[in-house]
DNA sequence: CTATGGACCTGAATGC
DNA sequence: TGCATTCAGGTCCATA
């Protein structure tokens, strides 16, 4: 679930119930990708002070030092008032003063890394090397353009590897690049300035609409008992090998690129 | 420096 | 039904 939208919707949910909560006690669960970093002890008392994003990265600031939550492949944030029958794959709990913050990681591919200072380690060295914000003022279709030119791997995997635009996940890398009729597999410095733009202006708009559908889980998660949202995701191209393109009724294609799954219309979409 | 493949871990879906 | 194999929304790290 966790795509850049999924993650933004999580922040702004996590916005309205938790700036302000003290923490009042942590608990862990089986070890998640990295170890916290610091005793729980240490925590307690804190209080939560904004909740940013960086990339797929939520950043709890604290009055002192900020909590890194990364949702990694099967991770889900959910907010609750009562401490709740523990499923076994909650592997953090955080009990503040307006609720119960914990993180369901079936696979625990996510973390919950605590820095004293983001000018630190091992903090630093997650954030550092991301690309830049898909929403900030440096994604500028010139300099997007630019930084592709680095590259000479296909645009899928460059989209993907987070160094140019961070947040374009596996399934938007085939849905945005389909919205830009490109091929996945061009290579991204070969892109002309013309189908870099397109490109640029289809990630936005990709990353925009998927996050007002995501909304709609919004609602589920201020939700007490925080059910999933099921938002559906009307893909273009994700998952629908064999069946017909939407555009050109042609079937829709499955590769392999950098052992990921890559769909594209091999009519729409060329080099 | 860039590019590639393996690793991490569990559950659901598929295949025999 | 049971057991083995494949695949899944991410990204760090070692190696070439």
């Amino acid at each position: 679930m966790p795509e850049l939208p999924e993650v933004e919707v999580t922040r702004r949910g996590l916005t309205t119930l938790l700036i302000g909560a003290q923490i009042l006690q942590l608990k862990l669960g089986k070890p998640l990708r990295w170890p916290l970093g610091v005793a729980c002890q240490t925590l307690v008392g804190r209080r939560i002070q904004a909740i940013d994003r960086r990339g797929k990265y939520l950043l709890l600031r604290l009055d002192e030092g900020v909590l890194l939550i990364h949702l990694g492949m099967s991770g889900h944030l959910t907010v609750t008032a009562e401490p709740a029958a523990g499923s076994r794959h909650d592997h953090f709990e955080m009990q503040t003063s307006q609720g119960i913050l914990r993180l369901h990681d079936p696979r625990r591919f996510g973390a919950v890394v605590y820095s004293s200072d983001l000018q630190h380690d091992p903090a630093l060295k997650l954030l550092s090397g991301l690309g830049v914000e898909p929403f900030s003022a440096d994604f500028e279709p010139a300099a997007f353009h630019a930084a592709l030119k680095k590259h000479r791997a296909a645009i899928k995997s460059v989209l993907l590897s987070g160094k140019v635009v961070v947040g374009v996940g596996n399934i938007y890398a085939s849905e945005a690049l389909f919205a830009a009729r490109i091929h996945p597999a061009t290579p991204a410095g070969r892109l002309s300035s013309v189908r870099s733009n397109r490109l640029h202006a289809a990630i936005l708009q990709v990353l925009e609409q998927a996050i007002a559908q995501g909304g709609s889980s919004l609602r589920d998660f201020a939700d007490a008992l925080g059910q999933d949202g099921h938002f559906q995701l009307h893909a273009s191209v994700y998952g629908r090998a064999g069946q017909p393109c939407k555009h050109c009724g042609r079937p829709i294609r499955m590769m392999v690129q950098g052992q990921r799954s890559t769909y594209y219309c091999p009519r729409c979409q060329r080099w």
